[in-house]
DNA sequence: TATGGACCCTGTAGCCGCCACAGGGTCAAG
DNA sequence: CTTGACCCTGTGGCGGCTACAGGGTCCATA
């Protein structure tokens, strides 16, 4: 019963919707352990290795970066340590996706008023352009 | 009178709030023309560069990649041209930035409601490192 | 005139988070 | 035994800069 079921980094990639190279990437910097070889020396994953990448990619979609991942990583496996950390890391990546949502939406105002200047005739007038330019010269 | 004034790179930045180095980069990205070079190799700026310069950190402030920028500056140099292009351009950068306040407006109420449930306990009982793990293990 | 310090030059390497090769090796099916 | 799908390592690139290192230039002051 030692023999656990293994598997080629393909088939990881293909569970986790992750491209090949990003695993081998993971692996280099350190956020996914360097898995055992085949003869071959093919990396043979075990499940282990699919619920990190798993619990990887989850974060990176919800917008973590991978240094806040790994700092995660190492915190969950601490079982018996108080989830602040976890809750502050998730509240100030909240923060700062609130601000990112802010300046995009100012930005989105600043070039609706642009478009709505634009009267469709020819450069040399066109309200874009001007709005874009230093001074009027 | 065929004397204009001129500037060192170090004038420009500081006028537009851009770094040094950035400027050199532009040029080198085909953004900027290379100005004329003094006796002693350094670079002078006249009013044109400034005029460009600031177009472009405008554009830059309001996300424009420099690839659109780079056909925005195009453009603006064929007077007689429509703008439709540069209608079109600005449109379509901002479907992209709506794309993106959505996506994380979407992501936000994720993260918010995985904070919600963080009971600050410990770690074997988080739910955010739950909820970011594959399965209940 | 010498010197110090502020500026300028080129070139290269690094940041993040990958992606895309090139140039090989391995493995299983037919 | 060949074909083709997979795997390996290593390198370079993307955008948009930033940060050096190792020099040259310029101007004011002592």
């Amino acid at each position: 019963m030692g023999t656990e079921t293994t598997f080629n980094i393909g088939v990881l990639a293909k569970a986790t919707g992750t491209k090949v190279e990003t695993i081998r990437w993971y692996e280099r910097v350190g956020l996914l352990s360097a898995p055992d070889r085949t003869s071959g020396n093919y990396r043979a994953y075990g499940a282990a290795h699919l619920g990190r990448l798993s619990f990887i990619r989850r974060a990176r979609d919800l917008g973590f970066s991978l240094d806040q991942i790994r700092t995660l990583l190492d915190i969950a496996e601490q079982q018996d340590r108080s989830c602040e950390t976890v809750d502050a890391i998730a509240r100030e990546h909240l923060e700062e996706v609130d601000r990112k949502i802010a300046d995009l939406q100012a930005l989105r105002r600043e070039l609706d008023s642009l478009i709505g200047q634009c009267r469709h005739g020819r450069i040399a007038e066109c309200r874009i352009i001007e709005a874009l330019a230093p001074c009027p010269a």
